[in-house]
DNA sequence: AGTAAAGTGAGCATAAACAATCATATGCTT
DNA sequence: AAGCATATGATTGTTTATGCTCACTTTACT
């Protein structure tokens, strides 16, 4: 039994049941109480449970997400860049995040920030404000009441759960954005930045054009890759944050563009 | 029996009697007066009650209260109240569904038609249209191909899941729907349909403006209850679906307004 | 008003649950 | 294969939840 199996019996036994008790999750699993423990603890950080003396409850996130988009396999590299990303961010500020698998796993560590979490006086602004075209994003994300989450329009894409169309990009001509974390389908020093679908591409622009800063998250596999429709230019770009296999040629070209690296 | 769960208990006893006994709570959930005393004083410091002496009654934020705190009991129902509603889309229409509960359970009856199953021979215009403010029908509907998934912007209400502000109303302005099934708080002849938010309610009311045919999807406990802020008046709605439990009197009230009933 | 009954809050004792720490084991990377 | 990171279980001292008692307050009834 490993742990992310786990992670997703113990939901399931809490949506199911609407709580479940440290030690009958114990015993169902054949784990000591002290895992439990800490499952509940990852989980409750996620928020996809809450934390109770003696076991956990549902919360509002029972209202019927598929446990698909909860316990995501894990990606230790995704989850390592992510981290980096989450670091960046600093209280108050305005986030965006466009869709894709590693998108997904920024917002989850900024989520997990948990010098984010509600105060018990009762601030009234966010803490934070994520602004996302991505679908599953913000359903994962509503039910953190430390952040505020606003959602761009338009039609959904089932391929990568973004929004595209007229719609978002009217939304996005009307915000304005500190940090934009960027996932791609590939990336390179002449083609830019560049996801697999055009209207895709129009919209993470956009995106783009209403952020002070633009961070790309791309594991190294998207440096040797091409993807069909740009969605800017490299020298638009500030951050990359990526893992250590990428070629240093490469990094140093993109380094001679002003963009600077961060290995994760 | 953990805490939260008794809170929940509790809060739903207040809730569904307007009052609760110290005695009776206490015997109702097999924990000493001491205990029941302490747990209505943190309801009461959240103020989702109100202290008596001997016991506590409802308070009109309790009336509101977040879905959290609601236990899914009546799901047979809203189940067959989807299912109803399901049956009156046909192939090609515009379907509108704001946020809640029952109008979750609308969605995933409309994903289970079969007939709307992707032809082979490749048919380019989607099957259906829907056109949703709630991210968690979104996010769920968008892996169904066979149906266009148009998501209005605006900013998450983590209570519903559903968009709200004026990047929701401004989408809303630009789309035409067919049918509109619309999950309510509260319905009655005098009031019409109310939500639990006022900017919920006027996202709805915009959505309903934008239909040819507004549905109200409607278990029998709604038409008892009262809540915050007025979507629309009872004369704007074509049609309500919902169980047998509902008086008859309100029926033939409401039907001489014109409204058809369906019981699901 | 006076009195009885019920309800209350505070303090205390106990048992359960907890966080923190450590040691071991397991598994990944190089 | 070696080394590093992670996962797990056991141990410990600490915290929390609960029920009980008791002195006091509010309500209800004469």
């Amino acid at each position: 039994m490993n742990r992310q199996l786990r992670l997703s019996s113990i939901l399931e036994l809490v949506v199911e049941k609407g709580s479940v008790e440290v030690d009958d999750a114990s015993r169902i699993l054949g784990v000591s109480a002290a895992t439990i423990r800490r499952d509940f603890d990852v989980l409750a950080k996620r928020q996809l449970l809450t934390r109770t003396h003696g076991g956990a409850v549902a919360t509002g996130s029972s209202l019927g997400l598929p446990l698909t988009y909860k316990v995501a396999k894990d990606d230790k590299v995704k989850q390592r860049i992510a981290k980096v990303a989450a670091e960046m961010v600093t209280r108050h500020q305005i986030i965006g995040i466009n869709g894709g698998t590693t998108s997904t796993e920024v917002a989850r560590a900024l989520a997990a920030r948990t010098e984010f979490a509600p105060s018990d006086s009762q601030e009234h602004s966010p803490a934070l404000t994520v602004v996302t075209n991505a679908v599953n994003i913000a359903a994962e994300l509503t039910v953190r009441h430390q952040i505020k989450i606003v959602v761009t329009g338009g039609v959904a894409r089932p391929q990568s759960y973004e929004l595209i169309g007229p719609f978002a990009e009217e939304v996005l001509k009307e915000v304005n954005i500190d940090i934009t974390f960027l996932g791609v389908n590939a990336f390179n020093p002449v083609m830019g930045a560049a996801a697999n679908h055009e209207d895709e591409a129009k919209v993470n622009r956009q995106m783009v054009a209403r952020s002070k800063k633009v961070v790309v998250v791309a594991d190294s596999s998207k440096f040797t890759r091409t993807a069909f429709a740009t969605i800017c230019a490299a020298d638009q770009i500030n951050t990359i944050i990526t893992d250590a296999g990428t070629d240093e040629n490469m990094l140093e070209e993109l380094r001679h563009l002003g963009i600077e690296i961060l290995i994760a």
